[in-house]
RNA sequence: UCCUUGGUAGCUCAACGGCAGAGCAAUCGGCUGUUAACCGAUUGGUUGGAAGUUCGAAUCUUCCCCAAGGAGCCA
């Protein structure tokens, strides 16, 4: 026992090598004298052959009843070969000896098709399958390329909190929490007291948890997911959008080159994503309203003319965004959204208070909204004329319009939701598979 | 909250008023290149729950529970 412990995702550095892997048996098949067994180990998958022949009897038998799942220690030679199975694929190793560290009880989930409600059931163990495994390590990659990005780009990582008095933007969708006998909430958002921490260091990003109560039942929604929010001082809405637009397109690069394999495992088409450059089209929301009345006047499926039905001042739905993302190659910016759909605090467009200098990106495929910012008001008397107009609770905001009295300065942020980003840049079609222990509006198990 | 679909072996499903079935998994045996192997055998059931109709219910009716998909709302 004295090879060296090598990782499934480094084998090609060991070709004629004698290693040893540590891992678990993903799935086994025999033919008389020769036993396969796939093995992971959290890197990758490789094709571990035994020939009874040349091996002891008892070890033999031992892998001809290892069980899915088993916990092993192997040893042997790395060989190349074109056949065999695996990520990556190519490799696999000549055992020459085999330690069992456990033979796993029988293992619920198959190499065979299942329902998804036993997968989520057994979510604990569905993350080991494949696909999950990819999914799962590409949204690692996604959150640390996120940060990794901002980083260098000089942002500070400040952390909000998760408890939160009040209401950020009305109090509909909040959990409620008790905390000693007073009630608070679950935040939704960490951008309110962003806006606090740009004025001590320039730019921030909090990255966490955020929490919505909604009855929301699609597979674009959770009751607890991931946000990113980058807040930036001294920044108007088309800085906003340049940096939006710069950091997404880093972050597809770094997945191609980082996530070849998951990609490969996850059969995504990655000319999809190479095509993902600036720019990004900007297209006003009054343009938009007019390319989906347009759409909606064209079609002649009764369900989509009445999905795609809208009227200037109101908010898209997910038929509306899937729409118009599907005649773009690439995320697109919707901007200028009307006030009444968007939160209190957002700048009011030159000249017309009817809009405001939000923007929402939306990813195309039909994958709809995976950012939301905004310029904020910066405005003392416009902030206090917003908040009364929207009846919220002055008291509650003292420390927010505070900020406005000393140094301020036009700025702004978005959220990105990372469930959203991961499932977009997987292709995968529900947002729950991207998050390890998705809670969902009916699931909180396991 | 509303609409739609579903719940039968560990899993995926069939049986649609007349004996509870298949494939996979598991167990045993065979096979020197398997990729969801293949071949043979064995094991496996309170048909989501309750009430009703019927000579007879997995199947029809009512109520309930659970889940999934979608809408509204949102990232």
């Amino acid at each position: 026992m004295s090879n060296q412990i090598i990782t499934i995702r480094n084998i090609a550095q060991h070709v004629g090598a004698a290693v040893t892997i540590q891992g678990w048996l993903y799935a086994k098949t025999g033919k008389g004298k020769l036993q396969f067994l796939q093995l992971r180990d959290g890197t990758g998958i490789v094709q571990a052959v035994l020939f009874k022949p040349s091996l002891p009897e008892e070890t033999f038998e031992a892998a001809k009843h290892l069980t899915q799942e088993s916990s092993v220690i192997v040893q042997g030679t790395v060989k190349q070969s074109e056949r065999a199975p695996g990520v990556p694929g190519g490799y696999e190793i000549e055992v020459t000896d085999l330690q069992v560290v456990q033979v796993a009880e029988e293992y619920p989930i198959t190499p065979k098709e299942h329902g998804i409600e036993f997968l989520l059931e057994n979510r604990h163990l569905w993350i080991r399958s494949r696909k999950q495994w990819a999914l799962l390590r590409l949204r690692a990659t996604v959150m640390r390329g996120l940060r990794d990005w901002l980083d260098k780009q000089g942002f500070l990582e400040m952390s909000t909190p998760i408890l939160t008095p009040a209401a950020g933007e009305g109090t509909s969708t909040l959990f409620k929490v008790d905390y000693f006998g007073d009630q608070i909430y679950l935040a939704q958002t960490g951008q309110l007291y962003n806006e606090a921490n740009i004025y001590s260091f320039g730019k921030v990003y909090c990255f966490g948890p955020t929490f919505r109560a909604e009855k929301s039942k699609t597979r674009r929604h959770m009751t607890e997911f991931w946000m990113l929010e980058p807040e930036i001082a001294f920044c108007d809405l088309e800085q906003l959008m340049q940096l939006e637009e710069q950091m997404m397109c880093a972050l597809v690069q770094r997945c191609l080159e980082e996530c070849a394999e998951e990609l490969k495992v996850l059969e995504r088409d990655r000319s999809v994503l190479e095509r993902i450059l600036p720019p990004f089209p900007r297209v006003s929301y009054d343009d938009a309203v007019v390319q989906v009345q347009k759409m909606q006047a064209e079609t002649t499926d009764p369900e989509q003319k009445q999905l795609l039905q809208i009227e200037w001042g109101q908010d898209f739905g997910s038929p509306h965004e899937t729409a118009l993302t599907k005649q773009y190659d690439r995320p697109i910016f919707v901007y200028g959204f009307p006030t009444q759909c968007k939160a209190f605090y957002m700048e009011p467009w030159p000249n017309r208070p009817e809009v405001c200098k939000s923007v929402d990106m939306l990813a195309p495929e039909g994958y709809g909204e995976i950012t939301g910012g905004s310029e904020r008001i910066s405005n003392t008397e416009l902030l206090l004329k917003r908040i009364h107009e929207e009846q919220l609770p002055e008291e509650a905001f003292k420390w927010y319009i505070d900020l406005r009295r000393y140094g301020s300065v036009p700025h702004s942020g978005f959220g990105l939701g990372v469930e959203r980003t991961v499932a977009w840049i997987a292709g995968i079609h529900h947002v729950r598979e991207t998050n390890p222990f998705p809670r969902t509006l009916g699931r909180v198990y396991p």
